[in-house]
RNA sequence: GGGGGCAUAACUCAGUUGGUAGAGUAGCUGGCUUUUAACCAGUAGGUCCCAGGUUCGAGUCCUGGUGCCCUCACCA
């Protein structure tokens, strides 16, 4: 990469201190406001002197004046540059400004002839910052996706578009973050580094602390943490929490990831499903979704979804026979739809009778996401899942092949995943020893949390405890084909030509 | 990891059958006191992703590599 420093600039700057002007100084003029402020309040500011601040995206000269387009958080305004206004120190800083840089300007504020708002630089014009790479092209911006990725901080600036929409994203997860709070919950933050990674099926990454030398997961999942503190008598607590999971790139896999998870005692998944709803409709109405009679509707590739609560409920088993055609504990109808909907899954030519529960239900799981999740296009919350594919949800007193657990679906992606939490020690020990003796799992977890029985010995009230993927919410939300569009900083090989030092073996 | 596509100036893009590397914007110089992608004149700017190969000659054809995009697999 070579230097990021234009030659031409590189002279501007040195013409700037020739001039006595710092091209990058400490201090900005103090009483600066925002231009979309000045402009909505333009009827009352009228004639005000008012000062701004910002980056310069665009400039009309002409020789005694120039128009500057200066654009701060807010949006666009205009300045206007007049010989015969300024101090001529000031107008001749106009010389050695660049598109990029950063400026502010104190003067009046009025209409030009053309009945543009803007603001008349008379008492003060100051180069706040002196940029010396060139910003992208004015009317194109920067359009290379892996550019805009790389460099987000030019896609933010030379694109308004983009800048709002992540601005959009904080704004969504500030009014779920809200929601938590009106419910009585505390925000907590767990650890990163896991010795033992669980909570969730993935494969983790491994480091190492050097001091203990001892090998730390980074977390897959804040849940066993976040439990632990229901035992600790902490009763209502979420999370915001970055997980990494060490898995293929996708449009909708980044190997850092952001969820929500939060865990109420006293409640149950029920109880959770009602909070997941809220949360996505407080999300929603944060991304601007709703619409002046109160419906709340996303688009999202090309299809439309319909946000307005209630979201549609129904029970695993009855999904199943509706869109796979079969009863999921006739094991003999299952292993027809096997042979006919995947032909080479890996137990198709296993006996189901002789199958264990797991390995039974993890196909009838397979089926389902084959043949029932792509036919709802949701929001659906689907509930009552197999408790043999769910160790850490609480089995139902009525009938034990089914779990307290529901899953979240919007545009064709899982979005959340519930409990009634497992709160039965020897039970969940119990699970958790038949994950680890699954070898045949490359995601299986390592090792048994005997911490984490052992809290639940101390004993676990009964709880609700939910997770919700933000990136793959937030998609749906602001209409976002891949996950890179909502993350700022998404995942990158190193940039061509600027990696592997010599001598790195392979 | 498999398959397909793309890579040319700071940015957006052209580049004919294989025959001296092009435009617009941005930049620089000059002009211009009401513009909105301002305008006019002049000017500078390139490891055509990288490494090989074919050829008298490669941005163009071939092989390998790298990055990105799409897709499949894994997953949320």
């Amino acid at each position: 990469m070579t230097a990021p420093f234009h030659p031409d600039r590189l002279q501007k700057l040195a013409d700037l201190r020739e001039l006595g002007a710092d091209p990058y100084p400490a201090r900005s003029p103090e009483g600066r406001e925002l231009g979309a402020d000045l402009i909505a309040a333009f009827a009352q500011r009228e004639g005000q002197q008012v000062t701004i601040c910002g980056r310069v995206t665009g400039r009309r000269g002409y020789g005694k004046l120039a128009f500057l387009d200066v654009v701060d958080e807010s949006g666009r305004i205009q300045a206007v540059l007049q010989k015969d206004r300024l101090s001529a120190e000031d107008f001749a800083l106009l010389k050695a400004l660049n598109l990029g840089d950063f400026v502010s300007v104190t003067g009046e504020l009025a209409t030009t002839g053309k009945g543009e708002i803007s603001v008349f630089g008379d008492s003060d014009f100051t180069i706040l910052t002196k940029a010396l790479e060139n910003p992208p092209e004015k009317w194109y911006g920067l359009a290379d996706a892996e550019q805009r990725a790389r460099r987000r901080y030019v896609d933010l600036f030379s694109n308004e578009e983009v800048r709002q929409d992540f601005l959009r994203r904080t704004r969504i997860i500030q009014a779920m973050r809200a929601v938590f709070l009106e419910h009585g919950y505390h925000e907590v933050e767990t650890p990163v580094l896991h010795p033992i990674y669980g909570g969730a099926n993935a494969r983790p990454f491994v480091t190492h602390h050097n001091a203990l030398d001892m090998q730390l997961y980074l977390r897959i999942a804040p849940e066993l943490y976040l439990k632990r503190l229901l035992v600790g008598g902490i009763e209502r607590v979420f999370e915001f929490a970055r997980v990494f999971r060490n898995e293929g790139l996708s449009p909708r896999h980044n190997p850092e990831f952001t969820m929500v998870e939060f865990y109420e005692a006293y409640t149950d998944y029920l109880g959770m499903l009602e909070l997941t709803e809220q949360l996505v409709v407080a999300g929603a109405r944060a991304a601007g979704l709703e619409a002046e009679d109160g419906t709340i509707c996303a688009e999202f590739r090309g299809q439309s979804y319909n946000l307005t609560p209630p979201f549609q409920r129904v029970r695993y088993a009855d999904a199943f026979v509706e869109h796979a055609g079969c009863d999921p504990t006739d094991r003999a109808a299952v292993w027809q739809l096997l042979a006919q909907t995947l032909p080479e899954h890996p137990q198709r030519q296993a006996d189901p009778a002789q199958l264990g529960d797991y390995s039974y239900w993890k196909t009838v799981n397979d089926l389902f996401e084959e043949k029932v999740e792509t036919a709802l296009p949701g929001p659906v919350f689907v509930y009552d899942y197999p408790a043999a594919i769910c160790p850490l949800a609480k089995p139902s007193a009525d009938d034990p092949v089914w779990a307290e657990r529901f899953e979240f679906f919007l545009g064709g992606m899982e979005l959340a995943n519930a409990f009634s939490e497992l709160n039965d020690p020897q039970l969940q020990l119990a699970k958790f020893e038949e994950q680890v003796a699954d070898k045949d799992d490359p995601e299986a977890p390592n090792e048994v949390d005997l911490d984490y029985v052992r809290a639940l010995a101390y004993g676990m009230p009964p709880a609700g405890g939910c997770g919700i993927g933000i990136d793959r919410l937030i998609m749906v939300l602001l209409n976002k084909d891949t996950i890179r569009d909502v993350l700022l900083f998404p995942h990158m090989r190193p940039e061509a030509g600027t990696e592997d030092e010599p001598g790195d073996a392979e």
